[in-house]
RNA sequence: GCGGGUGUAGCUCAGUUGGUUAGAGCGCGGGUUUGUGGUACCUGAGGUCGCCGGUUCGAAGCCGGUCACUCGCCCCA
């Protein structure tokens, strides 16, 4: 086997894979597009503070899965492990908490370093969105909707259910996180280990723990919509209201947390039961708080993020574009012929391949790997009539054309 | 970070209780056809058996370590 390998958990994204990656964007650009978010990008690393706060020192992203390093001026900085904080970090930069709402569209590289899975790589590549400025339910609503909509071109809507949750505001929040530690303290010895380590550093994960006995103390535990406030049932109320007039079938499911401290009220994760333990394909929820984390004043915000990897696994590709016509000159001279006539075809923007050798059978052989549309074929028996040979490779049949009706010919609607 | 499984040709895999030159199919190259692909036939190339060490007269097969992939946990997209 080859012992010059990429590093663990990365991959090398070849033209099969890369077409694939292309498709899912592509189409979550101009699905984007359509409700106006307008691409953006962020850098690949940012100061190690700008994940820190906001995802929580103690979530597992911050404190086992960075990349960080310090560069060479001795600052420390942190690849990307997602993109929402660096998207509100771009928008708190660049002023324009004046300037709200805005709409942006990502797509790139995230690192984390974890141990690899299928579906799970330390190099990986999301989409996303956010919307800045909107704290009405609708913006929940809409990037929902939006997420929704891309499943559904990708054709993937149907392999994914829609949870959703709310995590109330901050004081609905704390609240009810008291009283959920105050009951599971009382069952402390009974938790998994996990969970117990969980109760210090971020107890309400523990509601969506895999453990029977966990789950078995968790049936008399405090209900989060228990201590919800006035406000945050309107806003969870808004939000599903919104989605039924669109008619977006979605599953409350009273357990969904997030990982990330950011979160509050709305909470959604798109789950697919199609990719083994990674069944989340787009997640997301809103995060008002973000922003004065970051020190840029109170802007709310709401978007996801969804893995281009998982994606491409459960969509179908389309193929690449097909070789239109396979040039082949049967001397150099007659190679450079065809050199000259392909230009105006390529710019006409067809996919033509010029052979690069002249024994004919084997560019034939070449063409039809290719599955090239038409072979376009000049010998001397062509060159003395100003014709060249026009094959279609799909039922063998050949005619002569001259050489000056060559692009129109293909240049036509018709063809 | 923890636990299980798997590493033999570019790909998918055989390889009998450890025994001498490690095989098949597909793919790739050459030919039948030096102006014609896809079919057919002939033929060829390609492998430090993941890597390192150990046991043995002898290891692809046993043992230890290591790396990679994979499944699950943790966590997450």
């Amino acid at each position: 086997m080859a012992k010059l390998q990429s590093p663990r958990g990365t991959t090398d994204l070849l033209p099969d894979v890369m077409n694939g990656h292309r498709h899912v964007t592509d189409t979550a650009r101009s699905a984007s597009l359509s409700f106006g978010y307008e691409e953006m990008a962020t850098p690949i690393f940012e100061f190690t503070e700008v994940f820190a706060r906001p995802l929580g020192e103690a979530s597992d992203v911050v404190s086992k899965e960075t990349y960080s390093f310090a560069d060479r001026g001795g600052d420390s900085l942190t690849l990307r492990p997602e993109g929402t904080a660096g998207a509100v970090r771009a928008l708190i930069s660049a002023g324009l908490t004046q300037t709200l709402p805005q709409k942006y569209f990502y797509a790139g590289p995230m690192f984390r370093y974890e141990r690899p899975q299928k579906g799970r790589m330390r190099q990986f590549h999301q989409i996303g969105v956010e919307l800045l400025g909107v704290s009405s339910a609708i913006g929940d609503a809409e990037v929902i909707a939006l997420g929704h909509m891309i499943l559904n071109q990708l054709g993937v809507a149907t392999d994914c259910v829609l949870h959703l949750n709310t995590l109330g505001d901050t004081a609905s929040r704390s609240a009810y996180r008291q009283a959920l530690v105050d009951y599971l303290s009382d069952h402390k010895t009974a938790l998994s280990a996990d969970s117990q380590r969980r109760l210090d550093l971020n107890p309400l994960r523990i509601l969506d723990s895999k453990d029977a006995g966990d789950q078995a103390i968790l049936v008399n535990a405090p209900d989060l919509s228990d201590y919800l406030n006035s406000l945050s049932q309107d806003h969870f109320a808004a939000t599903r209201s919104f989605l039924d007039v669109i008619k977006i079938p979605y599953h409350i499911n009273s357990r969904l947390v997030r990982g990330l401290d950011y979160y509050g009220h709305t909470t959604f994760e798109f789950i697919t039961d199609a990719l083994g333990a990674q069944g989340t394909v787009m997640a997301g929820g809103r995060y008002d708080g973000l922003a004065s984390m970051l020190g840029g004043g109170e802007v709310s915000g709401v978007g996801w993020a969804a893995g281009i990897e998982r994606l491409a696994m459960l969509s179908d590709i389309p193929p690449l574009k097909p070789v239109d016509v396979m040039m082949i000159g049967m001397s150099d001279a007659h190679m450079a012929t065809l050199f000259r006539l392909a230009m105006p075809l390529r710019d006409h923007g067809l996919r033509i391949e010029t052979a690069y050798a002249t024994n004919l059978g084997k560019q034939m052989k070449r063409a039809n790997r290719l599955r090239s549309r038409y072979v376009v074929i000049l010998g001397d028996d062509e060159a003395a009539r100003n014709v060249v040979m026009l094959r279609s490779m799909a039922d063998g049949q050949q005619s002569e054309i001259a050489i000056d009706d060559l692009a129109s010919h293909f240049m036509s609607p018709i063809v």
